[in-house]
DNA sequence: GTATGTGCAAACTTTTTGCACTTCG
DNA sequence: CGAAGTGCAAAAAGTTTGCACATAC
């Protein structure tokens, strides 16, 4: 994800670009390991240190309302923040607090499939995440 | 769920059978949408005033470690509880932050067809919870 | 009796807020 | 220029911790 298109994502939602906004987008794509807050703040302030806490949680606020990015679900009471929008769903090892995104277009058709023929009384699906809970074996370094 | 069977599963457990836990688990088992510790605790200071939040939270914790209740995954950043621990899932509202339980036996074999075939490497899966977002539509006061 | 659990208050972490100042378009 | 965004610092919200006291077994 370039700069460019990053500017292009947030002109298209009617946002301004600013730099801080950039800088955050750019972050969350390159920690792509659902970074909490934190860790985006960490990894920011080393280039640029003027930067203000507030305002990373209130860019990250815009985004999330803008669906350029999304909220990650977790057990751990911390916000966490995904940059990828494509469907994908979740392995989740409580023991490690570590999340990696799982992708299987096979699933995801099974799960089209079931929910169309199923009906849920007085809801409507705006997205479907599996939430895949257990442990990660070794050789997960990366 | 009546006292006795909580009793019975606090001794399963080796714990040991206080009235602080007993309360706490009949307040989850009775606020039966998720609720927050806060929620326990404004629920259970009505009757018991003298309970303290620490001690809501830290027999909280050890209810989780003992697999009484899980701790629901949340987009919220509030730590939620749920005392089912039959295998079921989430409808899931942002907007109202409302959490359904879903329970549909069929999914749950298609699911398990599913990764009994694909195989995840470096990943032992422990639980399987479909986070299903969307909106509720009128009627859903209950 | 002793290990375990509780109450309380203080501390800590994470997130939100208000307001003056700045910047984007 | 004006609306929208940022920095800062203070406050709020949620959770954890330490320790003296109390209780379950």
């Amino acid at each position: 994800m370039t700069t460019e298109e990053i500017k292009n994502r947030l002109k298209e939602k009617g946002l301004k670009i600013t730099p801080q906004r950039i800088v955050i987008l750019e972050a969350i794509h390159h920690l792509n390991n659902h970074p909490t807050a934190d860790s985006i703040i960490g990894y920011i302030k080393k280039v640029h240190p003027n930067i203000a806490t507030g305002t990373v949680y209130k860019v990250l606020s815009v985004l999330v309302e803008n669906n350029l990015i999304k909220r990650v679900t977790t057990e751990g009471g911390i916000l966490r923040y995904d940059a990828v929008l494509e469907q994908h769903h979740h392995l989740y090892d409580s023991k490690s607090d570590q999340i990696k995104d799982y992708f299987d277009e096979e699933l995801d058709i099974i799960l089209r499939e079931y929910f169309d023929r199923k009906h849920i009384p007085n809801f409507k699906i705006e997205d479907i995440v599996l939430e895949i809970k257990g442990t990660f074996k070794k050789n997960n370094h990366k």
